[in-house]
DNA sequence: AACAGTAATAGGAATTATTACTATTTATAT
DNA sequence: ATATAAATAGTAATAATTCCTATTACTGTT
C-alpha cells in the first residue's frame, strides 16, 4: 500500500477520539485539513483501513461507525444521549459455544447492547 | 389501528419464512397478492408491525431486515452463503452484568456472530 | 533530475435503502 | 348510507454508500 496524506489524516482522524464517528463526520472533520477531499476517498481509505485491521468498522442500526479500536470488544449504546461506550463482555465464551453447539466458526462476534446510560 | 389487506398481507409474509427477509423481499413477494402495492406501504407496515411488537426488526451491516420471532434471540451469519440462523445467548446473564459492571439498563442486547457455518 | 509506471485521488454520477409528501381510496363508527 | 379519520399508491426526496473516469502524484529506475 502506498502512502497518501488523505488515508494519514483519516487514519488520525479516527485514531483521535472515542467517538465512533460515522464517515460523514469523519469527512467534515477531514475538509478542515484538506478542504477538497471527497466522500469517496473517505469511504474507499475508510474500507481500506479496516480490510488491513488498523480500525475496526461496526454498525449502529443501519449506519457504519468506525473505531480506533481494533481489539474484540463491545458496545453499550444510550437510547437517550446517543452516546456509545466501550465494554468488554467474554466473547471467546460465546465462541467456544457456538463452535460446540452449531459447529459454527466464528470470526467476529458483536454484542450491542441498548438501553438507558448512568447519566439519566 | 384500522384494518388493512395490505399489512395483513405483509405480516403474513414475514410470518411465513425464516430467511429474515428484507424490505426489497418482502416487496416482491407482495407483488404477486397485490400487484400494486408500493414500497413505502410495506416499509410503513413493517416499522408499525415492529413497533407492535407483532415483528421484529434487526440490522444485517446496513440493511434492514424483518423477523417474525419476537422472542429476544441471536444470530448466526456465514460469510460464505449469507444464511442467518437463529441461535440462543444468555442475554440475560450479560443484562445483569451491564448493570452489575456498569450500571446501564439494558433493553435490547444483541449478539450478531459472523463466521462460516456447518454447510462449508 | 527526468521519466515511466502504477496506485491513489477528486468529484460527480449512480445505486441502494429508506423516509416524506400528497391526492386518492377505504375501513369503520354512527 | 355517510362522514371522517386513517391507510394507500405513486412519486419525490434524502441518506448512505459505491462506482467511474480523467487527473494527479508517489516511487523506483535510469
Amino acid at each position: 500500500m502506498r502512502f497518501s496524506k488523505q488515508r494519514e489524516l483519516i487514519q488520525h482522524i479516527v485514531q483521535g477520539t472515542n467517538s465512533h464517528p460515522t464517515a460523514h463526520w469523519i469527512f467534515n472533520k477531514a475538509k478542515k485539513k484538506i478542504s477538497n477531499i471527497s466522500m469517496g476517498t473517505v469511504y474507499r481509505n475508510l474500507n481500506k483501513l479496516n480490510k488491513d485491521g488498523v480500525i475496526k468498522i461496526f454498525y449502529d442500526n443501519n449506519i457504519a461507525r468506525y473505531d480506533w479500536n481494533t481489539v474484540a470488544h463491545d458496545h453499550l449504546k444510550c437510547n437517550k444521549c446517543g452516546k456509545i461506550t466501550d465494554i468488554n463482555m467474554h466473547t471467546k465464551e460465546l465462541q467456544k459455544e457456538v463452535w460446540n453447539q452449531y459447529k459454527f466458526e466464528a470470526d467476529n462476534i458483536e454484542i450491542t447492547i441498548s438501553g438507558i446510560c448512568n447519566n439519566h
